[in-house]
DNA sequence: GGCAAGGCTGTGAGCGCTAACATACAGTCT
DNA sequence: AGACTGTATGTTAGCGCTCACAGCCTTGCC
């Protein structure tokens, strides 16, 4: 009777017993290997249905090497970008059978990045996904030893590693030269965190397009994505009279900006245009619905995957590779020809 | 030179080696055992730097039966609530010493969430946090096999499961007194999905407020949660004539009806009142600042990790928990007496 | 009839670690 | 001095699985 007070969940070996079998044979139905006999096969998957036997796979991955989990290390999963792109990540992981880890940082700093990749090499994860959008995120990467493949996702050129991003650049670019051809003089900028690799493209492609228009450069300002640093941002803007067009390095502080004008009484678009950097899905429904930038974070995700994939596939470390998602403008009705 | 060629990563036996000691004196300076001499320590740590050990987690957990690793099972963690929920049990768990392996749903479905539970109970997570917010979700959880602690998060009472939600009926209660202290003869609602118990809970509470005074209890209108749905509810109000206080579920279809009555010239917060639910952080950059009922995310994280750990801790079942986490209102400018 | 080829199944070893026990040596007490 | 404590170490046996190989049976072919 001791086999029935003992709890412990059942084995391959239990279930061997049971169907007759060895436990190799268990194994081998198991991982849909070809020789086994169809008569076989189902005696022991009744035998597996009886006991409620379930695999267990961390004895799996001790022998294998391979855990069939990805490690995402993340910042701040709070924010609409960073959030999507690790759903997206995590939906392109599973579609190819992989399952994933996640540690989310609440600052990112060295020893954080640090600590989060030797956890997850600890935990033996087949690779790892870094959303390393400060460029200090992308430093952190060069003092850390890496055993396994690792994508860096908005990460800007880290050492010889495999990088997914969208074009930051292009995208600023879009949003400017829309103003621009809207017939505005030249264009202001509300940046993100200058330490954000991402904000750091859309200062340059802002910049760059004005250049190539042979407009005037204001001076940028400088917010931290958040609604409220646009909002304080927008209160400077509103203030000074020559400004009519404002592109906002992401919605969330679009949104601030457009308050600061409503309170100052600044109308838009008639009196300012504005355009905006994300497309999140109340972007649509401000008041103007607001002109922006999307990005596919969809996209992102399912290309880091897959070059992931790609590296650990290969047994020799492969090219790195180097992927850019184009954005999409989405014209709304923040922006429109001066008067 | 074999072991110059050989990449295998160095394991136990190899520091055990080079500082002169047996493998297991390795694996008690590894675990802070107390009955090391500290000489024997510092020669052990000294080899591991050398080596670049890392100890391997996979081995471990097969022998101890557990993984330090906990699950969480989501569904959409796009939606700011979700999100949050998960962030806020990531950190808590990281903060306990745990990892976290995320299954993040696209829909919830029992099978979706049977095959969630079970890939994660094969990867021997140690209990597994269940945010399902949908009574589908809840009842999925009785057709699973929980070989494991879980806890529920927003799920109603399931199946004796312990379970952390925030008190949605007594946020509805406080959003809807509002309305009616303010003057409001009744308040409209348009609520989220009703297999949602969080849209169940507030549709609940908005009503027992409305009964309690006295008052008539309209028809609510039904959306999604997407500022889209929001609008659409929206676009239905302004045609009434008597409206003129609104209960939203969410921030974002709160956005939605703020743009609807804007294109209606229905002026809020003058002609009609808005109340919303969530505090997003877009909500107080609305025009007009949405006065809403905020929840504490993160308060949810770190009970439900709390009443999860509990779990394991304790050996034999431990009591189902029932924690209930206290929603805040938060006056802003979205609502004001009646004309 | 003999023998190779192939399908199906079983046996043994070992992945890298910890738990339990065994051992060695100090110091303490009677 | 001998027995006894306690500390510091080593030895052995698994955890539950897969891999490599060995074995047996069938089948086909000369």
């Amino acid at each position: 009777m001791a086999s029935i007070s003992e709890r412990r969940p059942p084995v391959m070996a239990d279930v061997a017993k049971l169907a007759g079998v060895s436990h190799q044979t268990v194994s081998r139905v198991l991982n849909d290997h070809p020789n086994v006999r169809s008569e076989t096969r189902t005696r022991v998957l009744e035998a597996i249905d009886r006991l409620g036997y379930r695999r267990n796979m961390v004895a799996r991955a001790l022998v294998t090497r391979h855990s069939r989990t990805l490690g995402v290390v993340s910042f701040d999963t709070t924010l609409y970008g960073p959030a999507s792109t690790v759903y997206g990540i995590e939906q392109a992981a599973r579609a190819a059978g992989y399952f994933v880890s996640i540690v989310s940082l609440k600052s990112i700093d060295k020893p954080g990045v640090r600590d989060a990749i030797n956890y997850l090499t600890e935990q033996g994860v087949d690779g790892i996904v870094v959303v390393a959008p400060q460029r200090t995120a992308v430093r952190a990467l060069d003092d850390v030893r890496l055993d396994r493949p690792v994508v860096a996702v908005e990460g800007g050129q880290a050492r010889g590693l495999s990088v997914v991003a969208v074009d930051q650049v292009a995208g600023a670019r879009m949003a400017t030269e829309h103003l621009l051809e809207l017939g505005h003089e030249t264009v202001w900028h509300v940046s993100g965190p200058l330490d954000w690799l991402e904000a750091e493209g859309r200062v340059q492609g802002w910049r760059q397009a004005l250049l190539d228009a042979g407009r005037a450069v204001p001076e940028p300002l400088t917010g931290d994505w958040s609604p409220r640093s646009g909002y304080e941002a927008g209160k400077s803007l509103a203030g000074m009279k020559d400004v009519t067009a404002v592109f906002v390095a992401n919605d969330q502080m679009a949104l601030g900006v457009l308050r600061a004008f409503t309170e100052a009484g600044v109308r838009v678009p008639e009196q300012v245009s504005l355009v905006g950097f994300d497309d999140i899905p109340e972007s649509e429904f401000f008041s103007p619905p607001l002109t922006t930038v999307r990005q596919d974070f969809d996209a992102v995700g399912r290309s880091s995957i897959a070059v992931l994939l790609r590296q650990i596939d290969s047994e020799e470390r492969a090219e790195h590779e180097h992927v850019v998602v184009p954005p999409r403008f989405v014209r709304r009705a923040s922006a429109m020809a001066p008067r």
